[in-house]
DNA sequence: GCAAATTTGTCATCTGGACGACAAAGTTGC
DNA sequence: GCAACTTTGTCGTCCAGATGACAAATTTGC
């Protein structure tokens, strides 16, 4: 739990809370790899090395729903979230959204494109307002050369979201519309943990901290928004989740653990 | 098309045919990142760097269906395949196989396994007859250290990865059983063209140069194996692919990319 | 503060594809 | 070369979840 003390560093990037010892994630696919992916980049950098990164970076402000990318864009940076949260999706030949990813505090994106000259292919949206930091590719690539230990890093974080991603797809060929709901929370509450929950919560209670509509739940499980709103209304009428300003809340996480059991057995 | 010279490599390694200029290909999602991510990473490396590499690594001989390593075990080596091929699956909490990746000659993986304590979390079996260059963990970040160009092409090769299996999804969601196959059989026409089809193959036909089952099929892209049958012998009695010698030919790619078209209208 | 737009909740209807079952064809190993 | 096993092909049945439609509630922007 340390705090980032460099002067270059922005006083907005007081993310200083990444804590994920809580037990409950483990419960999730094998190994927590979905907080490994989640894995903030900017704090496990060193001072040195989080200096260097920062002199070539300039910072953006996004409103909720502002583009950052879309996909055909040919803009080649590496961003870096410095407060709040950026929806990563994808859009089908049929018009249909599926959302990869959200980013929040700390976090890198964009890197999976750097390496192609085709444009980007996913599209980057503001899910709220924004900070991050963008980085062009010619400075990314040079940074990583010249600091081969951030490099590994990048490796790393690569490696867990395409084992999260991997997990996903998974989920999606073996699992009910409920259970993935469910995976899903419990991976957005641990991904969204290093950001506080304004509103109260209980004893016990998980806050899933991200704007979501049943659409967007949807867009990110690979099921149709109606599904969904039903889903959501039983596991509410259980008394596993409620909503709290906006968001989702997991009332009873060990409720939803024993679904998960129950599905596997 | 060039040939590696190297006297450290191994004759086998004859890989000098990965050539996928066919315009056909990026018919598949936008700018062949498939045949990106299944680039060759050894002949993508200069003289010194596969030398060095060649050095710190020893090869293993797999018999068809020999697993190379499994799901929860803790060897950490990364491994490039000179020749044969490699299925890499994972196996849902209800049992079910999802085949993520079949990997031919030099072809690297298990790159994403490297930076984690939790042991593999997929699992990796010979295909066929296969040969694969081991190298241990700590040699392969050593040589990435080391070697820092190498170290660009291996995040490359991991994003292009990632943005392959990203596809995979969004055609999971969005597309159905028939778009799905044919979308695969098209993948694994490039990803396999490397390898070259001992049957004869007539003009302008493709050949998907991995030995599936239909079963394998359906683990590939989330269907039963019925539906899988069913689809083929359906796309067989089209005239758009048949089968020579255990493995599928595409005999009328055109006719494929209609189907494509049309599915995206 | 109110109109317009978005989101939620709940129907009834329809279907792609899962699942089980089984025979025929093909493959493998001793 | 034959027995055991695996794979293919084809049924009929069934259901999770898609789709469309609409009213109520909530949010947003001027």
């Amino acid at each position: 739990m340390k705090t980032i003390s460099s002067p270059i560093v922005d006083p907005l990037m007081d993310i200083s809370t990444n804590v994920r010892e809580n037990d409950f994630f483990n419960v999730d696919d094998e190994g927590g790899a979905w907080s490994d992916a989640h894995a903030n980049f900017l704090s496990s950098l060193s001072e040195a090395e989080t200096s260097d990164l920062m002199k070539c970076s300039h910072r953006l402000n996004l409103k909720s729903r502002d583009h950052l990318f879309q996909a055909g864009d040919h803009s080649n940076d590496v961003y870096i979230v410095a407060r709040g949260c950026i929806r990563l999706f994808q859009i089908s030949s049929t018009g249909k959204e599926t959302i990869l990813w959200f980013s929040f505090s700390g976090e890198i994106f964009g890197m999976a494109e750097l390496w192609r000259g085709n444009g980007r292919q996913i599209h980057a949206v503001a899910n709220e307002a924004t900070q991050v930091y963008s980085i062009s590719r010619k400075n990314f690539t040079h940074f990583l050369g010249a600091h081969p230990e951030a490099a590994m890093k990048a490796i790393g974080i690569l490696s867990a979201r395409f084992r999260a991603l991997g997990n996903v797809l998974v989920g999606l060929t073996s699992d009910n519309v409920e259970i993935r709901i469910v995976r899903l929370l419990i991976r957005l509450a641990a991904a969204s943990s290093g950001t506080r929950c304004c509103a109260g919560s209980n004893e016990g209670e998980l806050c899933v901290n991200v704007r979501l509509t049943h659409q967007d739940i949807a867009n990110l499980i690979g099921a149709s928004r109606q599904t969904v709103t039903t889903t959501l209304v039983q596991l509410r009428k259980q008394g596993a989740v409620r909503t709290v300003e906006h968001h989702i809340h997991i009332v009873r996480p060990d409720h939803l653990r024993r679904l998960l059991e129950q599905a596997a057995a």
